[in-house]
Parts: C-alpha cells; structure tokens; sequence
DNA sequence: GATGAATGAGTATTCATTCAT
DNA sequence: CATGAATGAATACTCATTCAT
C-alpha cells in the first residue's frame, strides 16, 4: 500500500504546484518513483487521483470540525473554533488545501459535473450543514442573536474559502494573523447577541 | 474588429461552461464563426484570450466601484454600495466573473506563475486597495469604528469572491437574495460605529 | 522595385541564417519593411524567392567565370583562375552563397524535383560545363596533359562546393588561405603536364 | 527493440526521399508500421531521430576507416583506400548517406547550431582527424611528399563530400566508375613523391 | 503487484497563400 | 503597388489509458 501513498503524496504535490490539468500521469509516476501503469492500476483514471485526495482531505476536516462542534460550550463558541480550526488546518494542510481550492475542474454546471467536482461540492456541503447546525444551536442555547439567518453559515464558508484561496493566490499578502483575528471578530460582531 | 470580439465572445462563453483547458481553440473558432488561425493572429496563444477577458472584465468592474466610491455619503455607504453592485454585476456579467473565478490557472506560487494569473492577481489586488480607501475615509469621516483594521478590506473582499465562487459551484444554492442581505448586514455589523 | 530587391536581400540574409523551410514568408516581410501579401504579389510562391536567388547568384557566377575563361591564356591557366575566382567569389557572397550551397531543398530524385533544385541543379550543370571546355582546350593547346579526363571536370567542381560548403559549416575551419592554396596545388599537380 | 529500429528504417528512407522537413512525423509512423506516439517515446524530438542516423552512420563510417587505416602499408595507401572505401560505402549506404548530405539541417552558423548539426560536424571533423593522422604518417614513412599540408586533409574531405552530394543531386551524371578513378588519381598525383 | 511499451485521439500553433480594400 | 485580415490545411508533440509480460 506504501507505493499507492506515494502516488497520492506525488500527485498533491504536483497537481498544488502546477495545476491538475497541467500535470501529466507520467510526472506523477516520476515523482512517486513508480511506473506509469501503476497509477492506473489503483486508480481507474487520472481523475480518481483528484478525487481521492478531495474526499480523503474533506473527510478529515470534516470529521475534526465534528469533534470542535461536540466539544464546544455554545452554538457561537462551536462556530469561532471551527474558524480558528480551519486556519490551523490550511496551515497544516497547506499543500492539500491548494489541490482543493485552486484545482481546476470545469464548473459542475450544466450537466457537464466532473466525479471530482461532485464530490467536492458535496464535502463543501456537509461543513456549510455543520455550520447551519451550529447557528441553530446557538439560537437555541441563546449565544446566537435570533435574527441570525441560517444563509450565515453560507457566508462564514465563503469567507473561509474566500481567504484561504486569496491566501495562496496573492503575491502581497497582508497581515495574515491580524486578518485571521479580524475574521473571528467579523463573524462574532455579526452572530453574538 | 467585429471578429475579434466574436472570438472573445465565443471563449467567455465556452471557458465559463468548459474551464479554460478543457476548452480547445477549434471550438472557440467553431463557435465564434472564424478560421482556428485568425484566433492566434489576434491572440499570440490561447492563454492570451484569457488575459485580455480578465483585464476588461477586471477593468470593468474596477472603473465602476470607483465611481461608486466617488458617489457615496462616507466610508461605510461606499462599502455597502461596493457590496450591493459586486452582486449586481455578478448577475449581469456571470458568465466572465465565472471565467475569472473559476477558470483553471495554476496558481501564482513557486515562480511558475502564468500570465493570466498576474493579471487576475493585479486586479485583485486594486479591488483590496479600493476597499482599504474606504476604510480609511470611513474612519476619518467617521461611519467606520476605529478598531477596524485595514486587514478588513481583504476580508471582505474574500467574501465576495467566495460567495460568488459559491453561488457558481455549488448546486444547492441557499436562498441568494437573503444570503446577499445577510453579507450586507454581516459587514455593517462588523464595521459600523 | 526598390521593395522587390529588399525582399530579396532580407530572404538572402533569414535563408542563410535559418535554412528555406525554417524561414516563414512573415519573417522575410518583417526584415524588409513589407507587408506580407507584397511578396505574393512578386513572387507567386515562397518557393519563388529562392528560384530567384539561386538564379541571380548562378548567372553572375557564370557570367564572371566566362569571362575568366576568355581572358585566360591557356586551359590550365583557365582552370586555376576559375579556382581562385570561386574562393573570391565565395568571400564576396557568403550569405548567398551560403542560401545556395545550405539550402534545405528536398533531393531532385525521384520525380520529386523542385524548381528550385532544378534552377540549381541547371547552374552546377552549367558550371561544369565550363570546365570541361577548360579541360579540353587545354588538352589542346598542351596545357593539361591528355590523359586527363573529362570527369576531371567533375572532380573540380565537387571539390570547390565541398570547400565552401565545410568552410561553412565547420566550426574548426583549418587555416583556409593555405586551404585554398593547397586546393590549387592539388588541381594543378594532377591536370598539368 | 524492433518498433525502434522500424522507426529509423522508415525515417532514413523517407527523409533521403524528401527532405528532413518536408517529411511528418505521421509519414515515418505509417511507413514504420507503429502509432505516432511511439516516435516520442523513443525520440523526444523529430529531430531526435535526424541525430540517432546521423550518429549511427557517422560512427559506422568512422569504425570502418579506422580498420582501414590500421591495415593499411603506408600512409598514401591509407588515403587510396580510404577514397576507395567512401564510394563502397556510398554504394551500399546510399539511402542513408543522403540523409547526412542532403538533409536540411540550418547551418551550424550563428549559434543557432541545432543538434543534428552538432553532431554532424562532430563526425566530419573526426574524418578529417584521421586523414590528417594518413598524412603525417605517410611523411614519416615517406610515401607522401613532405611539403604536402596537413589541410590536405581537408580538401579530400571536401572532395568526397563534394562528389557524394553531386552525384546524389545531378541528374546527369557523368561515368562515375571514371570519376572514381581520376578521384583517386587527382589525390594521388597531388600527394605522392 | 508492477513494469513500460504501445496506442491513438487530441490540440496548440504555424504558415503559405488569398483577397478585399 | 501595397496592406494585413482571414483562411485552412498541416504538423509536432502530448497524454490518458491499455495491455502483454
């Protein structure tokens, strides 16, 4: 199985570095030090590749965010340490979060989804679901202001992916910690009672 | 140079719904009504299609929030203005803003940046700048606290771009007209004295 | 026809430099301050550039070599003048003769003639000819010994173009001037009596 | 190993009957038997296969002189051996050696050497190595004249080359069995005591 | 499991040539 | 005579994928 890793670990690499359409199976194989063949011994086709590595690194931040959710105090508490966790997670996980926010699968539109689009989408999904739970939650346990619509939880992921990709996008970052903290504040001043 | 703009035309249109690599040029100059040569007799490459949609469409909107700057009451309005048109816009141009924001370039990292990513970075960029401007004449004029910082301005800007991300890739969108009021109020929480 | 003649010198100059083929008609347009469609307007074909080329520099070098000949005193005489004319001639013309003697034309075998290796083909004809005429005049008058042949002719003229030709080619030239002396010595030793 | 040496079978006799840049790739795969993509995973490059034949021949020639030399009584006999050689071997690689001189390689001028142009050179000047090694060991063992230059070597270069090129390109081609002989005779007569 | 030869469809780009102006 | 937009056929090279070993 050691040599099915090392086509994964090749393929992150390379497919954050120059893009999953720019990166031929063969330079996959370079780097992973196994034949070409091999790749499609384990994964059907190219595309297997992106999506397993989608759904093996959205699982885990699923699964983490889970356990944030249960062991948080309050509805807000619960969505300010997801906030905090998704940077430590694109801090830990940089090389992997590029695959996944700056891929470049054909919009899942028009019929014309990809299997990596789908299960993209449907990672991002279940963290917008958790987010919802967490501002119900929170209404109900009284740390979140009722009038706090459910399309927040919209939001606060699209600020999270938003800052993520501007992240690993721009040139000039600015303060990245400062506008971390300020992203928490953002989302506090606008959910807190 | 009608035919100039058929072709640009035609690759808005099919780089929105394909991505841009998974678009070849016969189809470009199939469904722009021209020979495949006379694209590279306007455009040195393919790519450079893409540089000249994302320079007039960044361009577009850059110009236009300028004026919305120049024409609101103080630093806040011009930001709410700025969030109110960033949809406005997305609803009238969404095929190019899904070329811009979707579209399959590799990332600007490592050195092996691609013209077009220069490009969308540059303006990037200008948008971040304009939205730091009214922060600051939002707290000299004082409709923005104090403690803002200017790291907001990128915040919010990965708000908008993530929504729009969002709104294009995701089937299951949220009801948009609510989520586009909540970013509003999300912001004006955030910002307001 | 001042522009003609720049198409020309500017084709001389990228024929020589990058070979027939490698050169595109805009290039040759470019060098020489025309239009593209100008050189289709005098010369039907790209092919037609060279045709004339090759013929110009072929009549002069005839022309000249005729007149050495009935200038010279006898047939070895004649021979000997031919020879230093060509090593003048080739200083004098480089860059042509470089189109001429490099040119990447396809073999005129196998039917699959071009004009321009027949134009060519017509002036190396010519050009033995002449020496011939050389070698037999001087079997007259007792010049060249009489059991010369006349493929003596022949050998003179593969000897010069492969001078040129290794002196064009070769990065390592030999000291040509001595080269050249040599190349005398060597005729004359085996023609005179 | 076979589908390669098919590949430069179908090249040598497809470029010796075109031209190296008048014949595709697609030409030399359909004439091979093999598909098109095969060329490249055996030669990166057209060129690729230019450089393989002109090696392969280059270093056949180059192999058999050298036994040649080493069998050789004296110097003079090396070269007269070495002449008659070169036209056996024209004789029985005549397809192939069109290739090294007819081909259309750009001159290795200007820096803009190509690869096969190197290696070409490379070839030619190791013959030109050894016919200078015939004349300093046929002045040492005294069968060659001593103010014979050692740019002799050059000029029986030239003319080889020379007569091998005129006798591929003319249509009339004079008694070539005679040409050999005088050839042999010039060099002879130029070089003996 | 593992290799790498072999395939063949796909694709950006080039370029001679034409033609309306 | 002169331009340069427009054409369309040609072509080197790429690359995911298959398969015999």
């Amino acid at each position: 199985m050691s040599k099915k890793r090392d086509i994964i670990d090749a393929a992150i690499f390379l497919f954050a570095q120059n893009g999953f359409s720019a990166t031929p199976t063969t330079a996959v194989a370079k780097k992973a030090g196994v034949a070409q063949g091999l790749i499609f011994h384990y994964f059907k086709t190219k595309e297997g590749i992106l999506v397993e590595i989608i759904a093996e690194l959205g699982d885990k931040y699923i699964s983490e965010t889970d356990k944030i959710i249960a062991n948080s105090e309050n509805g807000l508490d619960a969505i300010i340490n997801i906030i905090q966790f998704h940077f430590m997670f694109e801090n830990e996980n940089t090389t992997e979060l590029m695959v996944l926010l700056l891929h470049d699968i054909p919009p899942a539109i028009d019929s014309q989804s990809t299997e990596a689009s789908i299960v993209l989408c449907n990672r991002i999904d279940q963290t917008i679901a958790q987010l919802k739970e967490c501002i119900n939650k929170g209404q109900a346990d009284g740390s979140i202001r009722n009038d706090a619509s459910s399309e927040s939880a919209f939001i606060i992921r699209a600020l999270l992916n938003g800052l993520s990709r501007l992240h690993f996008s721009m040139q000039d970052k600015p303060d990245y910690k400062t506008a971390i903290f300020e992203a928490i504040q953002f989302c506090r001043k606008s959910l807190e009672i």
